[in-house]
Order: C-alpha cells, then structure tokens, then sequence
DNA sequence: TCTGGGGTCCTAGGACCC
DNA sequence: TCTGGGGTCCTAGGACCC
C-alpha cells in the first residue's frame, strides 16, 4: 500500500503559518521577480485565478478582492518543506521525498494498523507539529495514490483522507476522472488520447497495450499497469544525485552591458558549484546561455548558448566561473537587451570517481582545501560573505520582490514578533 | 512596466565496432 | 529483383513532473 501526503496549496499554506492575518484572505505566492502565480490558496482558486498567470493580467482582480500577494521566498517554504518530511518520518522509514511538498510512504508493514485511522493520525499531526494541512490518498499503486489523493482534496469537507480500496471504488474515481488530470498525462498525451476516444482515466486503463506502448512510450505502459493495480514504479528511498545542475534567472530590469552580465554569470557559476558540492560530484560540462525577452517581439531579439568542456570535472567555483566567463564572451553581443542568463552543469560524476589528466598543472588538492574554508565561513556568516570579485557587489540584474515575507524560521533577525 | 526555475526519462538516429 | 547481422555509445528533441 502506498499513501501519497500532498500539502495542501503548499507556498500559501507557508504564508499562511505565520502570517494569521491572511488565514481568511485569499492567497497568492507569484514565481521569481513577481512574474505568475505559482501558488493559490482555496479562496484564490475560487476567484478564477488561474495557475502561471501572469500577474500583471489579473492586477484588478488582486486588487478588488483584497487578495494577500507574496514574492516567492524559497528559503521559507524550504524549511517547511523539512519540517513536514521530518514528521512523516516519524511515522515510517519507507519514505520518498518526491517533491518539495510531497511524498509517498510504503504503509504496506502496516498489517496489524488501521490505515486509514492511521493516515488520518499522521495528517493530524503534520498539521500540529507544522501548521501545514495535507491531503492523502491511499492505494496500491504510487499512481492510484495519486488519484485517491486528488479525491481527498475535492471533499473539503472530509477528513482530508482517502482510501482506494475496493475495486467498485477504483472503477467510480477512474470514471470520474478525466484523461488530463492522470499523472503522466500531460497536455500532448492528453491531446492525442482524447483524439482517440480515450477521455477518462477508465477507459485509458481499458486501452489496447500495443497501442499505448507505441504512442505513449514504455512510461505510458507502466501508467497504464498502476491504474489496473499493478505497482510498476518502485518506492526510491535514496535520492540519486542530480545529473544536471541548473542555476538561471530572470533580470528584474533588462542588462546590456557585458561587465553586469558577468556579474550575473558569474554567480549562477558559484550556486552551481555550491549544488555540486553539496552532492559531492564533479561536472564534465559547463553550458551557458543568455537570451532577450520573447515577449518585447518588438525590441531586436538574440539568443544563443556556449557548451564548455571542462579538462577535468571539477566542483571549484574559481575554475568553473573561468570557463563560463569565456563561454559568455563568445556568444555576448553589444545593443541586446538581455532578460535572462544561466548556467547548466552536465556530465556530473561523482568527486571520487574523477579522472585525472595527464597535463594537469592544477594543485586540485591545495583548491578544493581552499573551497571547504570558504564553504565553512560562508556558512556561518552567509552565502557570498567570501566571494569573486567578478560576482560584483551592486547587481542591477536581481530579482524584482516586492511582497517578500520574513525568512521566520532561517534568519535570526526575522523572527516572528508578536505584540502582547 | 509586467510572463519562473528547476528536474526526469525515453526514443530515434548517427557514428562507430566486429 | 530485393543490400548481413549483430552490437555500443552519444546526442538532440520531446514528452512528462513539481
């Protein structure tokens, strides 16, 4: 049996912790430099707003319906994201962080308990321990847990748990679900399901086999066998370390000069490193990229990329930030305005498995001793105390966040104060 | 004025091997 | 009338997820 634990409209509900004032309020968290709603509380939803909505479309509904807006704070909900799976680790080992507000626990050890009296326990409890309400949905397949969840959450008012047991059960939820809403399903797949008659999650599990596997790939096929009650996607208990890295970002204001793009390049480089290192691998491959804004047609567009090819992986920030500076003047042109820049890391091994060139003249030890000093000082006085000078100190690019939320829980001179 | 930032897996096709 | 038959590795592109 598996049980998904889905936090309910999850960044809201990080709001909303410490943040009473907003509890009745409908709720917006809006994606990096404000840009779209990422987030929506129960209320909000109501109101039409619409998931990735750009902001500035729905000013006036915001407005008119006094609708708390937040800039996203990741470092927030990260911590919440903690506390949650640290609770559900209480109730079982058998867990998979799958994402930042979700996971899946194996409840199949549970003979002797009831399971559904048992996830109504461990809901209860989140909710104490962290102030953050979840929804989860039982079954005997990662994604029929998926589908019993998404009926946990339309009940409001239900216990906020639901058990897919028995096979009449099934048959009513997959009828009443439609083809887009599975997981695994997405727009494309939808598209062409729906081209072929196949419109509920019912039909799709009565589909011909040869068909699926042929258009909807092998991953398909396994979707298809975990509807029909066959468990084809295994618990992942480990994390596997990533096998690409990604640091970019959209520019609060457009950057034309070279010297601000370097400064911005050059920090994506050192976040990049710094997620290396935290997994404790080294990469192959350095790729950078900067472009214009796609939705100013009328300004003059450019957009282009530099793969870099590392001699020897590595993890150092002062030997990356070099290849992707290099990899950015190459592809900068003068009289652009540029809205995003990134860096993406490839070819990730880890750092014991490195193989050595024969040409090295690098000190790597002398380096990477270096780099734990910095990694130690920065985390005690925070990220960037040390840093390149390249990274620079004014960064005209960074995000727009104008409705940030204190760091409650991670910064001591943002602690909740409250007024007695 | 104004539109996010990460990830995963699979397949087809090309280059190569014997 | 009708090209041999296996393989591997790599990459680009397309689907999906949150």
């Amino acid at each position: 049996m598996f049980a998904l634990v889905d936090c309910n409209n999850f960044f809201a509900s990080c709001e909303r912790v410490f943040n009473p004032a907003v509890e009745n309020l409908p709720v917006v968290v809006l994606s990096n430099n404000d840009g779209c709603v990422i987030a929506r509380s129960n209320e909000a939803k109501l109101l039409g707003i619409k998931m990735g909505e750009p902001a500035f479309k729905i000013k006036e509904i915001l407005s008119k319906n006094n609708v708390a807006v937040f800039s996203t704070n990741y470092t927030l909900y990260g911590d919440m994201s903690e506390r949650v799976m640290n609770t559900l680790k209480c109730f079982t080992e058998n867990i998979e962080i799958y994402s930042i507000d979700e996971a899946f626990l194996d409840l199949s050890d549970m003979k002797y308990e009831d399971i559904y009296k048992y996830s109504v326990h461990i809901r209860n409890t989140v909710r104490k321990w962290t102030g953050i309400p979840v929804s989860i949905g039982i079954a005997s397949t990662k994604t029929l847990a998926k589908v019993a969840n998404k009926i946990a959450k339309k009940n409001r008012s239900g216990s906020g748990v639901y058990y897919l047991k028995e096979e009449k059960q099934i048959e009513e939820a997959l009828q009443n679900l439609d083809v887009e809403d599975i997981w695994g399903v997405g727009r494309q797949y939808a598209k062409l399901l729906k081209l072929n008659d196949i419109t509920t999650a019912l039909k799709l599990r009565n589909a011909n086999d040869t068909w699926i596997k042929k258009n909807l790939t092998i991953m398909g096929m396994k979707m298809v066998k975990e509807l029909r009650g066959i468990p084809c996607l295994p618990m992942e208990l480990v994390r596997p370390d990533k096998q690409g890295i990604m640091t970019s970002r959209s520019f609060g204001t457009p950057v034309e000069e070279l010297v601000q793009l370097k400064e911005a390049v050059a920090t994506f480089t050192v976040r990049c490193a710094e997620k290396l290192r935290k997994q404790h691998s080294c990469a192959h491959h350095l790729l950078v990229f900067i472009h214009t804004d796609r939705f100013k047609p009328s300004d003059p567009q450019y957009r282009n990329f530099k793969l870099m090819h590392l001699e020897v992986p590595t993890n150092n920030p002062l030997e990356m930030v070099k290849y992707s500076l290099q990899g950015l003047e190459l592809i900068y042109k003068k009289g652009y305005k540029y809205k995003k820049a990134g860096v993406y890391l490839s070819g990730i091994v880890p750092d014991s498995e490195i193989q050595a060139s024969l040409f090295d003249k690098m000190d790597r030890a002398r380096f990477s001793a270096a780099m734990k000093s910095v990694d130690i000082i920065n985390g005690i006085m925070g990220r960037d105390k040390v840093r390149l000078a390249v990274q620079g100190f004014d960064r005209k690019w960074k995000l727009r966040q104008e409705r940030l939320s204190p760091n409650y829980t991670s910064n001591w001179r943002e602690l909740l104060t409250i007024n007695i």
